[in-house]
RNA sequence: GGAGAGAUGACCGAGAGGCCGAAGGUGCUCGCCUGCUAAGCGAGUGUGGGGUGUAAAGCUCCACCGAGGGUUCGAAUCCCUCUCUCUCCGCCA
């Protein structure tokens, strides 16, 4: 959420911002009327009821006083009856407005840094630069669902016979490769990077849901559970960033950097007919999430080495990729600025998504009340909060089986992944 | 799932309708004092919002004692609902 103090004096500016992140010119215009409306409205309503507040407090002391020395008080709360009834007609009003006000501030998305290129779609994507070369092979790469089904390491149908579509059975080497990944990348920002290995709840609240930014316009996206306020976590972002919900760190304690594995499930409610083969977007996936918060002057460095932490896992897999520094237009709403880690996969021929980086600004801080002190004593100010995939599990092992396939159809295990696997050196069909 | 106890500021803890934004203590900050250290003395020490102010400072008002409702002229204090924590029993990976 912005400052609200910031959208009201600089209603220009996030006008720009809006159309910028592609919301349609009037729904920009009625938005930020609607919200000057209700923020004028709502001080209105304060004034007034605080001033009746005000000579409330006042005469309840002089009743006290009155009470105490045994003297008579009707008249004065005869008086107050009256300012009572009035407070309680205008309490509500107050609770309404500044609901529905509050209602249009978390619908704003967060401003993109001046560094964000201004664009409509994927196609305005900035590439930052490239690691790798593709591999040429001298036969036809299978995609991975090809290898998958070959090998005897994944299984739709039976996926959708127990759960349904958009999910997948792994078995044997692929259940094994996940737990390897799962732990290679883990022991890696754990003991190389320094982040600190949490291993948080997967069905969170509806406030932590608020607090990064999921709800309340994203509800749709993630899977809610009957008779409760659990939702199944779409990312380990959320259970992790908000470990420090409503909470004021002091400042030696800054950064504070976080690595979690946890399995991620997204309804893909948007996603209908995208991706419909294989693994690549399903409803239930692997993922090992890197989290920080930061002052707010480190932020951006913060950033590029969180990039850097994620990049080095696909370096070491020895995965070609490219960082993509995602436009106005495609950004995440929460987030100020995104570098996307795009890994080749030969099957298809493209690059694709494995990680997303993002630094949050304040915005997710503000949400969560998630704030710090420079000093003993000084004013709190909120910190700056980042994340990114270090990697997604799931395409990971697609990107290693499209990758590290032979002709004659085994696939050959990243050595850096060999001690994972009892020093496994292939996969072949068991 | 059953029975009971509890939730107050950074922390401990008192308060049981008005004199309570909240005693007392600890911690922390600043100052004084003591040739170092320890001790001692004094002052200060929450968050959010409204108004005023060019801005900062300041001044002022409102709200906040787990959350939300209610009673009352007035609620940390009384009533209702919910959440969480702890203890015991049951069940369970």
């Amino acid at each position: 959420m912005l400052d609200l103090k910031y959208v009201r004096d600089n209603l220009g500016d996030v006008e720009t911002m809006l159309k910028n992140r592609n919301m349609a010119g009037e729904t920009v215009s009625g938005l930020l009327s609607a919200f000057s409306a209700l923020d004028k409205k709502r001080r209105e309503l304060l004034s007034e009821v605080e001033a009746l507040k005000a000579r409330r407090n006042q005469v309840n002391d002089e009743i006290a006083a009155l009470k105490k020395a045994k003297q008579p008080a009707d008249e004065l709360i005869e008086q107050m009856k009256s300012v009572s009834t009035r407070i309680k007609e205008i309490d509500p009003e107050v609770s309404r407005v500044e609901e529905e006000e509050t209602a249009l501030l978390l619908s704003i998305p967060n401003r993109p840094d001046d560094s964000v290129p201004v664009g409509c779609s994927e196609a305005d994507n900035r590439e930052v630069r490239r690691w790798g070369e593709p591999a040429s092979f001298s036969f036809t790469p299978k995609n991975h669902w090809e290898l998958g089904e070959d090998l005897g390491l994944m299984d739709f149908n039976r996926a959708g016979k127990i759960a349904g579509s958009r999910f997948v059975v792994l078995a044997g080497a692929a259940a094994h490769l996940t737990r390897a990944l799962m732990n290679f990348m883990l022991d890696l920002h754990v003991g190389r990077h320094g982040y600190r290995e949490i291993w948080p709840p997967c069905l969170i609240n509806s406030d932590s849901m608020r607090g990064t930014g999921q709800l309340p316009k994203f509800a749709e996206d993630s899977f809610k559970l009957e008779n409760s306020d659990y939702w199944l976590a779409p990312t380990a972002e959320v259970p992790v960033t908000n470990l420090h919900r409503d909470e004021i760190l002091e400042a030696e304690q800054l950064p504070i950097c976080y690595t979690a594995y946890t399995p991620c499930f997204r309804a893909e409610a948007g996603a209908a007919g995208r991706d419909t083969r294989g693994m690549i977007r399903v409803h239930q996936f692997d993922k090992v999430e890197l989290v920080k918060f930061t002052r707010p002057d480190d932020s951006w460095e913060a950033l590029e080495a969180l990039t850097r932490d994620a990049e080095e896992v696909l370096q070491l897999l020895k995965l070609p990729y490219r960082v993509m520094l995602l436009c106005t237009g495609d950004m995440g709403f929460s987030s100020a600025k995104t570098y996307d880690l795009e890994v080749w996969l030969p099957g298809p021929g493209v690059y694709r998504e494995i990680s997303s980086c993002s630094c949050f600004t304040d915005f997710q801080a503000r949400r969560a009340g998630i704030r710090f002190r420079r000093e003993k004593g000084a004013k709190t100010e909120f910190v700056h909060t980042l994340n990114g995939s270090g990697l997604a599990i799931g395409r990971t092992l697609v990107a290693i089986l499209e990758n590290y396939q032979n002709e004659d159809g085994t696939v050959t295990v990243p050595e850096v992944l060999r001690p994972y696997l009892g020093g496994r050196e292939t996969i072949s069909r068991a």
